[in-house]
DNA sequence: TTTGTTACCGAACATCTTGTTCTGTATCTA
DNA sequence: TAGATACAGAACAAGATGTTCGGTAACAAA
């Protein structure tokens, strides 16, 4: 990749999350992020088409690295194989409140919940192979409810009570949540 | 209410409800909407301030019909005295089944999200009696995970899964969890 | 039935946002 | 050094937004 398409693109990430806390996402125009970046419109639309493609794409970039040990960790076969299913969940945690550090106006708002939504897609993968047959409940409800609760927890904690340590969350996330 | 008023109000609802069938909430304008109900811009402006008022008005009409009797027992004491906090979720699901068969394209898509969004805020109401302190368990994280359970459980029912009976999905949630 | 009020129509309007296209310049790579 | 390409900057059409206005029809109260 070309140095000043990385250039480009970290300005315009850099600009896009500066301004997610100063402004909600809807609200926020492509011009307001050209104005940010001090970039041209043509250049935007030459890396993105669309604010909620950028938006995506940033997510992207946080997901991969959140959940990259995790992938290695299951092609290895090193860190699944000595850990429980519960040290997993502490490990995602532990990366997203690294993340959330540069990042904050992303896990919040209306973008929170696009942010959330993305998430998801990532956690189904991580919990399909934990989450048990039930002959009561139907396994994709089960699903949905597990991952749901962990994106609530995610939000809950990201939003004003950052003092509890990821260990301390996924207890809690356990102590809601039966099926674990 | 002037009955020209709750006619144009009819026609609005209608026509966006029959329009988030056929095309999304967001691609959606307010220029489709004065189409499809095939009314003055200026009479929708004088109804609602934007798209987004409109659909939390839509939103409100529903709720207030589904909880309506909710309020009402709680009122009269003598629908709570006499039911289980069990009984009163199988009862919102058995409202909530009712208005999906007029409103199908509300509870789907990115519009589906917003609904969930809003109800949430009733159901805060009636979860916040029920959920008991714990003290190993925040009393506020411990409603939102409850609530946000309980919106997943409406959301996968009502997209696939309508042959379950609101009993079942009553059993269902509360096999997943364990603070109900 | 009459009268005053009010909701609606429809047309026009300025304003803003979007996404595309163009030319010239600067920067990269081979 | 030479060719390719990313960027700047400006201009552009198309479409959506929200407001304003005068005329018409429907309402409610006398």
């Amino acid at each position: 990749m070309d140095r000043r398409q990385r250039r480009t693109r970290s300005l315009i990430f850099k600009a896009f999350t500066a301004l997610l806390e100063r402004k909600s996402y809807t609200a926020m125009t492509v011009q307001d992020i050209l104005d940010e970046a001090d970039i041209g419109r043509s250049t935007f639309y030459a890396h993105f088409e669309t604010k909620d493609e950028l938006l995506k794409a940033l997510c992207t970039d946080i997901f991969e690295h959140v959940f990259s040990e995790e992938i290695m960790s299951e092609e290895h076969h090193d860190f699944s194989a000595h850990s429980t299913f519960k040290d997993r969940i502490t490990h995602i945690l532990y990366h997203l409140q690294e993340k959330q550090q540069s990042v904050k106006g992303l896990f919040s708002g209306e973008c929170g919940e696009i942010f959330l939504r993305y998430l998801k897609e990532y956690l189904y993968r991580v919990f399909d192979e934990h989450i048990a047959e039930n002959g009561a409940i139907p396994h994709d409800y089960a699903m949905d409810i597990a991952v749901a609760a962990f994106a609530e927890t995610v939000r809950w904690w990201l939003k004003g009570h950052s003092d509890y340590t990821p260990e301390q969350m996924t207890d809690h996330l356990y102590g809601c949540i039966s099926i674990l």
